[in-house]
DNA sequence: TCAAACCCGTC
DNA sequence: TTGACGGGTTTGAC
């Protein structure tokens, strides 16, 4: 009965087993998978997890996973160095594998071991093996090593940065990311070394390098045979440590001719143990994956067995569960004349994916294509060719749906918008969603999701994607789909597939309130926003860019004269040549490629020097950058006389917004002269003023409340000057005799506290000895032991869940904080120190902007929220509506919940945001 | 053309 | 050797 279907070729799933587990105990917080008996089990739950999306969406036909039996093998034999940097096993991690062997022997899955060589050995051979018979093989494994045997045949799984996230690493993605084959990768690796593995390469030699040299002279061989004709620091570099290379190559060269005493064929996944499940994660204390293993337990099987009766091998996709029935009801619609639109629109049931193509700019957006997609049927459709029956039919589909899921909600409403359409509050944004799982990413796009979250390829070749099983578009259709509407179509639909993992994930990181209640509806807020822009005063940025062009030309020729030539004084490199070669000025302090020539170090030179060319040049520099603002924001308004800033919701890592094209979260506040710019936003036509309404010390209130500092919760309600109190409290003198230099280092301590400030940061910023400022610094926790103490806390839990986390469960990953390198992890501890005070002030305005919105549109009012500048509001108001904007404005920005010390919000108004601020 | 480096504006 | 951003210019490699 059973043989191998010429159109579904059997595959072989094979994974490196500790490899594996282990970048899954490191992808997943060890702490919240901790059973009662005190058992880690991250790691199993990490393993289980990728093995079972790999069954699901992969469907191979021989499973096996294979294991190291130790740390010894022939490679040590070799070179006892090897793997030698590899530390004690974390105490958290012992154990883990032999539950996971138990779940696999539960799960009918092979285990392979081989005494004396490495888990790799024993995928090479399998894996070469099963290539040899035309099967397609699949290896899962974290080591590099692997990806040697990538072939047509053979792909490697290899694990990128979030749990469960596994690339696709085929021919082609080898080629373009090292820039070589994969039977090469090797070669490369040999060169450049594996400190994972302890084998050094050589100096100064990365990838690029590596990989230019092998295709220079033909490969590794070669190469080592003529080093001496490459050149260089790097050449010589090579030539000394050609014996090493040469080590390298030996022990990365996996063996593929293994005697397993077992034959490939014999891969076929056993029963599946119900009992011993069931008993396994009664003890392993999982519930969610119990039923995602037993519904999984006929993935795999010998044909006979699966179905319980002989006819199934056939087998493939169509195998009889849920899944595959419902795609073959799958069906692709391409709007053509006189297709009815209201027959598709009225049928929809359940959420409803949307992807637009077209600009998603605010103010100039242009949906030019759209697809919808509920769960068994996709429409796509090009806009200009919508006859005005079937653009009605979708415009008010649009407005009504309440189940809409999209990616980008604030683009696609953009791009709705440039075509006359509204589009209903969605219910869902995977965007959104993605970025709250993992706010440290850095991109979101569809195709990245799909990979990460749906395990797929974004290759739109990849046959095991569900549309590719709609075979185009239904036999009654005229129209074969272009590759554009496909990619639509299948974007759309991935909205909804990606919507449920996603919606999974938010609610396990407990989310979702922060998704429903805060990002969701904050996304209709930000689209109005954007959408109205703000007005700006073109005669106030003409008069500004007159000034500062001529302050600019003069500055730059009273710079000239003053070293009797003309160089350019934008160019770090020129003015290192100018300060130190020709000026002979002494050195500043030393950056990556010479001298720092910023402005503090300038300025301190100028006050040692009196070097006239210095004061000239800090002139210019300041001139031209405001210059610079001035004329970017000019060529940035619009036909509306408006700039319609861009606020992204998905950038920053800690929940902050970020304002881009053009940035409006940076226009100049400190200076008088740069205030000035500040003049040119003004209330718009048929609006009477602009309100600016701020948290006074914000990320002071909130470290208050989180550290319950009691020294801290009194100065913030004495009342008094905040940083004046504090001093007093520090320094053990009277509020009133507080000098003006002891409040200053009390303001700069706080604030530094927040940022992970060292004391020699501190003495940096204020001028003062390091011992006097650690002595600073002392004092200063001794009065509020609390934040100290809250402060270190706040690492030990980041340290521990792997993860910081604010008031409103906004999470912040800092997978650095375990680095080896010392820097990185620092840094990681700085910003773990920042994440929840920063985060949870962003959450807090997040949601004061939502309630605000509401109440300004439910009272009726024409006053609209304009920008937000991380603690501070603009809105433009209307004739007669002051009062009740400022009443609306104070009530919406108070604390959402209670906190120990109050927020205090400062308002003012003003024809322009210059006179709106205070 | 592109990325890296440097510099600097905001909160 | 203080957190989070966006964005300008120069420079050098390609």
């Amino acid at each position: 009965m059973e043989h191998t279907d010429t159109d579904h070729p059997d595959t072989l799933l094979i994974i490196d087993g500790h490899s594996m587990a282990f970048r899954a105990f490191y992808a997943l917080p060890a702490d919240t998978f901790t059973t009662t008996t005190g058992q880690h089990t991250n790691a199993v739950y990490g393993f289980v997890t990728m093995l079972l999306k790999l069954l699901e969406m992969e469907r191979p036909t021989r499973v096996a996973v294979a294991f190291d039996v130790s740390r010894h093998s022939f490679r040590t034999e070799e070179y006892p160095e090897y793997k030698g940097t590899r530390g004690e096993t974390p105490p958290e991690f012992i154990g883990q594998v032999e539950l996971i062997g138990e779940v696999l022997d539960a799960m009918g899955i092979r285990r392979l071991t081989r005494d004396g060589y490495e888990a790799d050995d024993i995928l090479a051979t399998l894996a070469t093996e099963a290539a040899a018979r035309g099967w397609d093989v699949l290896v899962a494994s974290g080591d590099r090593d692997s990806f040697q045997l990538i072939s047509d045949r053979v792909t490697v799984l290899y694990p990128g940065q979030g749990p469960g996230d596994l690339r696709e690493m085929t021919p082609e993605a080898v080629q373009e990311k090292y820039g070589l084959p994969p039977a090469q990768y090797p070669e490369l690796a040999a060169l450049v070394g594996e400190t994972s593995d302890n084998l050094p390469g050589v100096p100064g030699v990365g990838p690029k390098t590596a990989a230019q040299w092998l295709a220079k002279f033909g490969g590794l061989e070669n190469l080592l045979a003529r080093a001496d004709e490459v050149g260089g620091k790097r050449g010589q570099a090579l030539r000394d440590n050609l014996e090493e290379v040469r080590r390298n190559r030996r022990l990365n060269h996996l063996l593929t001719d293994l005697d397993l005493g077992v034959d490939v064929e014999d891969l076929r996944r056993g029963p599946t143990d119900r009992r011993a499940v069931e008993d396994l994660f009664d003890v392993l204390e999982f519930t969610g994956l119990r039923r995602r293993v037993l519904s999984a337990a006929d993935i795999g099987l010998v044909a006979e067995e699966a179905a319980g009766n002989g006819s199934s091998d056939a087998a493939g996709p169509q195998e009889g569960d849920g899944d595959a029935e419902a795609r073959e009801d799958l069906s692709l619609t391409v709007v053509g004349p006189g297709t009815d639109v209201s027959e598709w629109t009225a049928r929809v049931v359940g959420p409803a994916g949307l992807w637009i193509d077209g600009s998603r700019r605010p103010g100039s957006g242009d949906a030019e294509r759209l697809a919808l997609a509920d769960g068994t049927r996709v429409l796509v459709a090009e806009t200009s060719d919508l006859e005005p029956g079937q653009e009605a039919v979708v415009g008010e589909f649009l407005a009504d749906c309440p189940g809409l899921v999209v990616h980008d909600g604030k683009g696609t409403w953009h791009a709705l918008r440039g075509r006359g359409w509204t589009m209903h509050a969605p219910a869902f944004d995977v965007e959104l969603a993605a970025y709250l799982i993992r706010p440290e990413q850095r991109g979101y796009a569809m195709e990245t999701l799909v990979q990460r979250y749906l395990g797929r390829a974004p290759d739109p070749a990849a046959a095991s994607d569900a549309l590719f099983e709609l075979g185009g578009p239904a036999p009654d259709e005229p129209e074969a789909p272009t590759s554009a509407q496909t990619a639509a179509a299948r974007a759309a639909w991935a909205c909804v597939e990606l919507s449920t993992a996603l919606a999974a994930l938010l609610e396990e990181h407990e989310e979702s309130h922060l998704m429903g209640e805060v990002e969701l509806p904050l996304q209709g807020v930000l689209a109005r926003m954007e959408d109205t822009g703000i007005a700006m005063d073109p005669g106030v940025l003409d008069t500004l860019r007159g000034e500062l062009s001529s302050g600019v030309e003069r500055a730059a020729s009273e710079a000239y004269k003053a070293i009797g030539r003309q160089v350019n004084l934008s160019s770090p490199k020129q003015l290192q040549e100018v300060l130190f070669d020709q000026l002979k000025l002494p050195y500043t302090k030393k950056t990556k490629t010479g001298y720092t020539t910023n402005a503090e170090a300038l300025q301190e030179l100028w006050v040692r020097t009196q070097e006239p060319f210095l004061e000239h040049l800090l002139t210019h520099r300041d001139r031209i950058k405001l210059l610079q603002m001035v004329e970017s924001l000019q060529a940035a308004i619009s036909p509306d006389g408006r700039i319609h800033t861009t606020f992204s919701q998905v950038v920053a890592a800690t929940g902050r917004l970020a304002s881009s094209d053009p940035n409006l979260q940076n226009i100049p506040a400190r200076t008088a002269d740069g205030r000035r710019i500040r003049h040119a936003f003004v209330a718009g036509r048929g609006f009477e003023s602009l309100l600016s309404a701020d948290y006074s010390q914000i990320e002071m209130r909130i470290m208050a409340h989180l550290s319950r500092d009691a020294g801290l919760i009194e100065a913030f309600n004495s009342g008094e000057d905040l940083h004046r109190t504090m001093a007093s409290m520090v320094f053990g003198t009277p509020v009133e005799e507080v000098s003006p230099d002891q409040r200053t280092r009390i303001k700069a301590t706080s604030y530094g506290l927040a940022y992970g400030l060292s004391s020699y940061g501190l003495s940096q910023q204020l001028g003062i000895p390091v011992p006097e400022a650690a002595e600073l610094r002392e004092r200063y926790f001794e009065r509020f032991g609390g934040v100290r103490d809250y402060l270190a806390g706040l690492v030990a839990q980041a340290r521990r869940d792997g993860y910081t986390q604010t008031m409103f469960h906004r999470r912040r990953y800092l997978p650095d904080l375990s680095s080896e390198n010392r820097q990185r992890r620092e840094m990681a501890e700085r910003a773990a120190l920042n994440a929840p005070i920063q985060g949870s002030a962003a959450d807090i305005i997040k949601i004061a902007m939502v309630r605000v919105d509401a109440a300004l549109r439910e009272a009726g009012l024409s006053s609209r929220l304009l920008l937000q500048i991380h603690d501070e509001l603009i809105v433009e108001v209307a004739p007669g509506e002051v009062g009740d904007v400022t009443r609306i404005v104070s009530e919406g920005m108070a604390s959402p919940v209670h906190m120990d010390v109050p927020l205090e919000v400062a308002i003012g108004v003003g024809r322009s945001w210059m006179e709106a601020a205070h």
